[in-house]
RNA sequence: GGGGAGAUUCCCGAGUGGUCAAAGGGGGCAGACUGUAAAUCUGUUGGCUACGCCUUCGAAGGUUCAAAUCCUUCUCUCCCCA
């Protein structure tokens, strides 16, 4: 019933273990509780934390028992693992209800209500922590010194780095000890930029507890041309379709590098590895075809089958004029009587998500870039009326691929 | 607490009285080439009622015909000493 972490390492999942053949003998042994934690520090998770979640997920079907942290506690404070820059202080609202929505997307790949599997909020514990207790119990565990030669500290040495932010790997070490106490939890899990403070957690519990429990790292994937996964022009993809619409989720994945192909379908889908393996083995503009594979099993994941669907109707539509729907490409509604009067085409594409200015249309109109029903837009003058429209319906594009419906009403 | 340096357009970073909407690079966008790929080349990159006008160079005042550039105060950041 138990497995051990053959999925994982066929899937280039393990990045770091603080001990892996230990690991691996207590995954095949027993039921194994681990922990995850999540920052409810925006409104949405992103594709960052999505190595996290499938690993959990990957986990969870291996028989094992998930415990998903929402940082509700530590988010006061901000973790500087990876960052240049202090974090921006949230107020306790802010983060309550950032946590409630991230709690349901993490149910998107966790089953928290067939299985054993639960969710806890470390605020919990750490709300009402007494500061002379923590420092007695917990803080006098640490080195200055040691904590000093992470790779974390010191890049932020050289920019600055407050006391309350170097705090933090207590407090997440904290949360290990204690998610070991209360739920027997052994293992804690997540992206490599967490390596130090995982390790650090499972310092603490041994030497308090006195057994071994585990720390596995999961690699932060960056794209083949070095940049980082998930951000796009507006800024990061989320998994929240209201911040990012499912069309354009499916579209980033169906436009990613063919290098990455086989390691995103790895890594952020459950496809069988074989299938992988075929499809990533596909040459020249056949790979095309894993490509929308990959966009529509994630975007089936995070959105619904249905909704991945209607992505890739729309898509198909829209690129190659096949038939099909293309209700989700982005819209918006424009009354028929504005219409009938004649819209200047500056305006209209400023009206949308393709432009942010008439003087940014513009520039797509001089510069060739910006079509109306697949029909070049040639002057800068040109006006827009009642005779585009088709099935209630006008097509722009700018460049070759951002399309936007404007739906007549 | 003392001394020093600095805050520039999305980012990095020039500019130290008019020739600055502000060099250069990065990023973005568009065009060519393609496979809704990568690489490469080219153009473009504050706004507008658009060969002119308006708003921008940490904040607020001031000097000047004229300031991102000079003066005053303030806010923040970094460095050195204690």
């Amino acid at each position: 019933m138990m497995a051990g972490l053959e999925e994982l390492r066929a899937r280039d999942f393990i990045q770091q273990c603080t001990n892996i053949d230990g690991l691996e003998k207590l995954l095949e042994s027993d039921t194994v509780s681990f922990y995850c934690g999540f920052d409810p520090t925006g409104p949405s998770l992103h594709v960052g934390h999505l190595v996290p979640l499938f690993a959990m997920a990957h986990l969870n079907r291996a028989g094992h028992r998930p415990i998903a942290l929402v940082g509700g506690g530590t988010a006061l404070i901000g973790d500087p693992s990876g960052k240049t820059e202090m974090r921006k202080m949230q107020t306790k609202e802010q983060i309550a209800s950032n946590a409630q929505s991230i709690k349901n997307q993490i149910a998107k790949f966790i089953d928290f209500d067939g299985g054993s599997a639960i969710m806890v909020d470390n605020y919990e514990w750490l709300g009402g922590l007494n500061y002379i207790d923590f420092l007695r119990d917990i803080g006098r565990h640490f080195s200055v010194n040691r904590m000093l030669s992470f790779e974390t500290y010191k890049m932020r040495l050289e920019t600055g780095l407050s006391f309350i932010e170097f705090n933090y790997q207590l407090l997440q070490s904290y949360d290990f000890l204690t998610l070991y106490q209360r739920e027997g939890c052994r293992l804690q899990v997540g992206g490599d930029d967490q390596w130090g403070n995982i390790v650090s957690g499972a310092d603490l519990t041994r030497r308090i507890e006195g057994v071994e429990v585990y720390g596995l790292t999961f690699p932060l994937v960056a794209r083949s041309d070095g940049k980082k996964m998930g951000k796009t022009e507006k800024g990061s993809l989320f998994l929240d379709p209201g911040l990012t619409p499912p069309y354009e989720f499916f579209q980033y994945w169906r436009n990613v590098a063919d290098p990455d192909v086989e390691k995103f379908l790895k890594l952020y889908t459950f496809l069988p590895l074989e299938q992988i393996k075929e499809l990533s083995g596909l040459k020249d503009s056949e790979i095309n075809r894993a490509k929308e594979v990959l966009a529509y099993e994630l975007t089936a994941i995070v959105h619904g089958k249905e909704t991945a669907e209607k992505a890739r109707e729309a898509a198909a539509a829209a690129f190659s004029s096949a038939a099909g729907s293309t209700d989700a490409i982005p819209s918006i509604e424009i009354p028929r009587s504005e219409i009938e009067a004649g819209i200047q085409v500056l305006d209209l594409f400023s009206r949308t998500n393709l432009c942010s200015s008439r003087s940014e249309a513009r520039r797509l109109v001089v510069q060739g870039g910006a079509s109306v029903n697949d029909k070049k837009v040639e002057e800068v003058e040109a006006v827009i009326d009642a005779g585009w429209v088709e099935d209630g319906v006008i097509t722009l594009k700018a460049g070759k691929k951002r399309f936007f419906q404007i739906r007549v009403v």
